[in-house]
RNA sequence: CGGGGUAUAGCGCAGUCCGGUUAGCGCACUUGUUUUGGGAACAAGGGGCCGCAAGUUCGAAUCUUGCUACCCCGACCA
């Protein structure tokens, strides 16, 4: 590709916007242009890189032998209403209506439509498994859109879903799609860690997430130190012990305007791990099919650990929570805010016992009465606990107990998710009511698995783990070009000569290069390189006259001074060798 | 959805408090001359419904009201 032909709009400036390195570094160097909040253009440079990692994606899901369909972005509501999630999902999906009044969405994942789509045909255990996969766009009306492609409200994924007559099967294509993701970000140059994860509102019982590295990723992930284990912090367990100390007095204390439980530790000059919070949720549940109720819940939890939302709606079966407000804790929880203790007076309020005030011993809890902490309460009598009532509802803390190998602590660092591999189970051919007939000639559901990669936020990860000031150090695999080739001066005629020679064999030879043949200045055109982040660059300068040009690196500063012939032949062989 | 903020040329911004000719600056863009190994210099240009709508006023980018878009923070603990 000739420059002048080309369409690389960079810009000298950051734009004012962008909040971390491969949103500036995108926007600036033309590779994607924002048209509405979380949703964007792909421009010339940034399309070639998206192609490329599809390229790498569409290689390894086929040798996997993943069957590649394309499904409609735009889903009748027929289908999301027989699955139940036209109700469920909520406000993320986007409802459309067409002319004559009937709902569609804009597919956020292609559950349905893909049970729809095998419906009338997959019939018979012997055509199973199968494994169909797509890359199409999607859109999720999200909350808060933000970073660029990495959250984006329009964005590319491949989703892939399996279809299987038995567990065992399920388990091979899941084994075998976790070793294609393994190879996509590994041959996409990625440092990426594999955790086990929640599965969230697609549902299913086991989920594995593929994470990018990254001090800018949204997630958090806790690792273990001493074994392999790894999970996001929505999914991450721990075993907490508790100290056990001869049971003292119980004692009522006036603790004047001390609700924190810091404070509330510090002046009764005890542990937070001896005290108990009590935190106070309202929340919505669908009681019957599209009847959402509001209710009440409250977690008994250690002063030293923080609920996991994640983890409360997934105990409470809820659509979401929020906290309750300080009127709703003297209404309903009949309780006092910051005060809040045992056996409060509440009807109709869930309580949920988290595991870590197990076997605490004389526990410092609020009295349920204004200005006023229990201290050294202890279980059998003081207070009972109910065990169907005790679940883990906690967020890990830095240092906890690893529950895999019991002998190192949880170490966090953050990432970008990129793949998540779900064993989804029955959820939607139950509720789509599709059906095969097994060996017996008995009708059973499929058992279904479900994978994505998000294409954008991939190419956007790399950004994140590799730049430098002054643009992207591209992976070769995924850069949008592979050489850049330079003339520092276009009225020379022995540097044009030359360029075009080594730009013309290169081309000839398959490698994706980039004739920088605009006129101008050397160091706009070593700026816009820079941005383009081609890992190799060829620059064809004073020495040309001798047939001598220069090599250089995107990733250092390492530069080497060749013949026109060995030039060509290092970066044949390097990039096709 | 709650709170805060912004909206002036393709990008980055000043001007708005305190209304007053022709709305400015840097970058980018066009033309010319000189330059030519890391974002050149000089000169001459082109480009704006000052987010939209209504109002106040002799007069509005500037004041008032409404709307819209965009950005940030929050939606997590008493």
């Amino acid at each position: 590709m000739k420059y002048s032909k080309y369409y690389i709009p960079t810009f000298r400036e950051n734009p004012a916007d962008a909040e971390i390195p491969s949103q500036a570094i995108a926007l600036r160097g033309g590779y994607i242009k924002k048209i509405a909040t979380g949703v964007y253009d792909y421009l010339p440079l940034g399309l070639r890189v998206i192609r490329k990692v599809e390229r790498i994606i569409r290689e390894e899901m086929n040798k996997k032998d993943a069957v590649e369909v394309l499904m409609p972005s735009m889903v009748p509501a027929e289908l999301w209403q027989k699955s139940g999630r036209w109700f469920k999902y909520g406000k993320e999906l986007l409802r459309i209506k067409d002319r004559a009044g009937r709902d569609f969405c804009y597919g956020p994942t292609h559950e349905e439509v893909i049970v729809d789509l095998v419906s009338d045909d997959l019939k018979s255990y012997k055509q199973l498994p199968i494994n169909f996969y797509q890359i199409q766009n999607k859109f999720r009306d999200e909350i808060r859109p933000r970073f660029g492609l990495m959250r984006a409200r329009e964005f590319s994924m491949k989703d892939a879903y399996s279809f299987h007559a038995d567990e065992q099967s399920l388990d091979l294509t899941y084994k075998g799609m976790y070793e294609a993701y393994s190879n996509i970000f590994g041959r996409c140059g990625l440092n990426h860690r594999v955790v086990s994860a929640d599965s969230g509102a697609i549902g299913g019982n086991s989920s594995q997430e593929f994470m990018i590295v990254a001090e800018t990723g949204e997630d958090e992930i806790l690792y273990c130190s001493s074994c392999d284990h790894a999970a996001n912090i929505e999914k991450a367990s721990t075993k907490v012990t508790n100290k056990s100390d001869d049971s003292l007095e119980v004692e009522k204390v006036h603790t004047p305007d001390i609700k924190a439980i810091e404070d509330v530790a510090s002046f009764l000059n005890v542990g937070v791990e001896k005290t108990i919070k009590v935190v106070a949720y309202k929340y919505d549940k669908e009681v019957a099919p599209e009847k959402v109720q509001t209710k009440y819940a409250m977690v008994y939890i250690r002063g030293d650990y923080e609920v996991n939302d994640v983890k409360l709606i997934n105990r409470l079966d809820a659509l979401g929570i929020e906290p309750a407000s300080e009127e709703e804790i003297i209404s309903v929880f009949k309780t006092v805010p910051g005060f809040m203790g045992f056996s409060s007076k509440a009807s109709d309020v869930q309580i949920i016992i988290d595991d870590s005030i197990i076997g605490i011993t004389n526990a410092v809890i609020g009295a349920n009465e204004k200005d006023y902490h229990i201290k050294n309460a202890n279980v059998g009598r003081d207070y009972v606990i109910d065990d169907s009532l005790v679940a883990d509802v906690k967020t890990v803390n830095v240092g906890d107990v690893c529950l895999s190998c019991f002998k190192g602590t949880y170490k966090k660092e953050r990432g970008i998710e990129v793949g998540h591999i779900f064993k989804l189970g029955t959820k939607y051919s139950q509720s789509m009511n599709a059906t095969f007939l097994d060996q017996q000639g008995k009708v059973q559901p499929f058992i279904m698995g479900c994978y994505g990669i998000g294409v954008g936020r991939t190419a956007m990860a790399a950004i994140e783990q590799y730049h430098d000031d002054n643009g992207p150090l591209w992976p070769i695999s995924i850069a949008p070009f592979e050489v850049i080739v330079l003339p520092v001066n276009g009225n020379k005629e022995e540097q044009v000569k030359l360029a075009d020679d080594i730009y013309s064999e290169l081309l000839a030879k398959g490698i994706d290069v980039l004739y920088d043949d605009r006129d101008e200045r050397l160091g706009v055109k070593l700026n816009d390189a820079d941005l383009i982040g081609a890992p190799y660059r060829v620059i064809i300068g004073k020495r040309a006259i001798e047939g001598i040009v220069e090599l250089s690196f995107r990733n250092g500063d390492e530069k080497v001074e060749l013949t026109v012939e060995k030039v060509k032949q290092f970066l044949v062989e390097k990039i096709k060798g």
